[in-house]
DNA sequence: AAGTGGTCTAGACCACTAT
DNA sequence: TAGTGGTCTAGACCACTTA
C-alpha cells in the first residue's frame, strides 16, 4: 500500500471485483464518506478513486444516490461494408435533421478536393436506440452534382442510400475510403448527442468516390461505450495489390 | 460565469485559445497557483480545469516545470485492407514479443470456433516510432494448423504475412472480419505500450477465415491519440449484397 | 430528514525542474 | 533555492435522491 498513491490503491481494491464480477452491474459500491472511513484515508482520496472508475467507464455516479456497477452497455455495430440501405446510421432508427446548403470550409474541402466557397448540401441525422441518441452521421457534397435534379439530398425518399441517389443522378460511385479514429467530442455535436463536450469520441470520416474524383463525404461521430464499426473484407481473388 | 462550475469556466477560458491557434504547441500555460490569483478561484479549481484539459489531451503536465500545450502528435495510419506484407503492425517498425503455447481461453476461443482448452500459438508484437510503442498486435491461431510444419509463426521469417503462411501451409484465407472499437487499456498491455491503465485504446479485432472456419485471430491495441485505421472499399461490381 | 455526489476553500508536504 | 505539479487533509455548502 506503499510507494503507490493512497487513490489509486482503493481504485485497485474496488476495480478487481467489478471486473472479476463479484460486484455484479447495478450495485452500489460504498459511498466516498463511508469508503474513507473505511480505508482510512480522506474523503478526497475516496472521491478521486471513484472519479477514476468512472472515467474508465467501469462505474456510474447518480448525484444524491451513489456509485454504481455500470450495466453492460447496449452495443450497436455499425456494418460498414454493406451499402444496401440508408442513411450512415444503419442498424439504428435514424432522426433526420435536415440539408443545408452552406459553402465548403477547410478540412471538408480539403477531403471533397474543392476550393473554399463552392456550395455544398449538408445532410445530417442522428442515429437512435430506445429513443436515446448514439451516433451523429454528417454529410456533405458538392451542390453542383445534384442541383436543380430531384435527386438533391433533401428531395430524395428517406432511406436512399448515397449510392443509390447519386446512380440515378448519373453518378456512379466505385470507391470507398474510411478513415477511422478517436477525438475529443466538440461543441454542436455534443448537445445533439447529449454527451460532455471533451469524452473521447469514435470517429469515422469517410469519403465516396467516383474514379478519382471525391463526390461525397462524411463523418459518423459514436459514443465510444455503444459503438462498434464491423468491416468484412472478402480476399476472393489474389492479395489485394500494395496501395498507400 | 454563474450557473456554470467555476472549475469549467477557466477550462474553457483558457481551451479557446488553444483551440484557435493562439497559444502555439509547445508553449507553457499559467501555473495553477498563478491561475488561482488570476480569477480569483482556489488552487483547486485551477487545478480541476487544468487536469480536465489534460484529460481532453490538449494539454501535457511536466511535473516540476509547468503545463504546456501540447505538440500535435505523429499520426499513424494503419491500412487494413491491404494484406501485403509483415504482422499487424505494417507501417511501422516492428518489435517481436515471440510466440507462446497456450491453452485457449473464453473470448479468443469464441472467436476461434474452438472449445476452451485447446492448443493455440500466441504471437505478439509492437509497433514502434522513434523507438516509442505505439501499437501492440497479438495474434492467436490453432496450434494444429501447423504444428510440425516450418510454417508455425515461430518458424516463419519475420515480415511474413499470416496469409502467406498459412497458404504455405495449405490454409487459404478468403475472408477478413474486423470489429473496430474502443475500450480501456488493461494490464499486460500497458506496461507494455507505457500508457496508464485505463486510458481508452483503439482496438481492432480480426479473424481471419477460410470459408465459414475461423484460422487466426488478432487484437490490434493502439494508442487513440498516434493511431488511425485506413480502409479503402472497392465498389468496382454490383452494390455488395446483405450480410448478417 | 438523512445521505449522497458535485463542487469549493484553505491550507499542507513531497519530488521534481529550473535557475 | 524558488517554483511547479501530484497528492493529501479537514473542513464546507448545495441540489438531489431516498426513505
Amino acid at each position: 500500500m506503499d510507494g503507490q498513491p493512497r487513490y489509486l490503491w482503493v481504485a485497485d481494491l474496488l476495480r478487481r471485483p467489478i471486473l472479476d464480477g463479484e460486484l455484479e452491474p447495478g450495485s452500489r459500491l460504498p459511498s466516498r464518506s463511508r469508503l474513507a472511513r473505511t480505508y482510512g484515508v480522506s474523503e478526497q482520496v475516496s472521491r478521486h478513486a471513484l472519479r477514476l472508475l468512472v472515467s474508465e467507464g467501469l462505474v456510474e455516479a447518480r448525484p444524491g444516490s451513489g456509485y454504481y456497477v455500470r450495466t453492460v452497455p447496449q452495443i450497436h455495430r455499425f456494418s460498414r461494408t454493406d451499402r444496401s440501405s440508408g442513411a450512415g446510421v444503419d442498424p439504428l432508427q435514424r432522426a433526420d435533421l435536415g440539408t443545408r446548403t452552406e459553402t465548403v470550409c477547410g478540412i471538408v474541402a480539403r477531403r471533397l478536393e474543392l476550393r473554399d466557397g463552392v456550395r455544398v448540401f449538408r445532410t445530417s441525422c442522428l442515429g437512435m436506440a430506445d429513443d436515446m441518441p448514439v451516433a451523429l452521421h454528417t454529410a456533405w457534397e458538392p451542390a453542383a452534382l445534384t442541383q436543380g435534379t430531384l435527386r438533391t439530398p433533401a428531395d430524395a425518399e428517406a432511406g436512399t442510400s448515397v449510392l443509390q441517389r447519386l446512380g440515378a443522378a448519373g453518378v456512379a460511385i466505385d470507391r470507398v475510403v474510411e478513415e477511422v479514429g478517436v477525438r475529443p467530442l466538440r461543441e454542436p455535436e455534443s448537445s445533439l448527442l447529449k454527451l460532455a463536450p471533451g469524452l473521447p469520441v469514435l470517429v469515422v470520416e469517410r469519403t465516396h468516390y467516383q474514379g478519382r474524383r471525391p463526390v461525397e463525404t462524411s463523418d459518423l461521430v459514436g459514443s465510444i461505450d455503444h459503438c462498434r464499426l464491423l468491416y468484412r473484407l472478402s480476399l476472393a481473388r489474389s492479395p489485394k495489390r500494395e496501395g498507400r
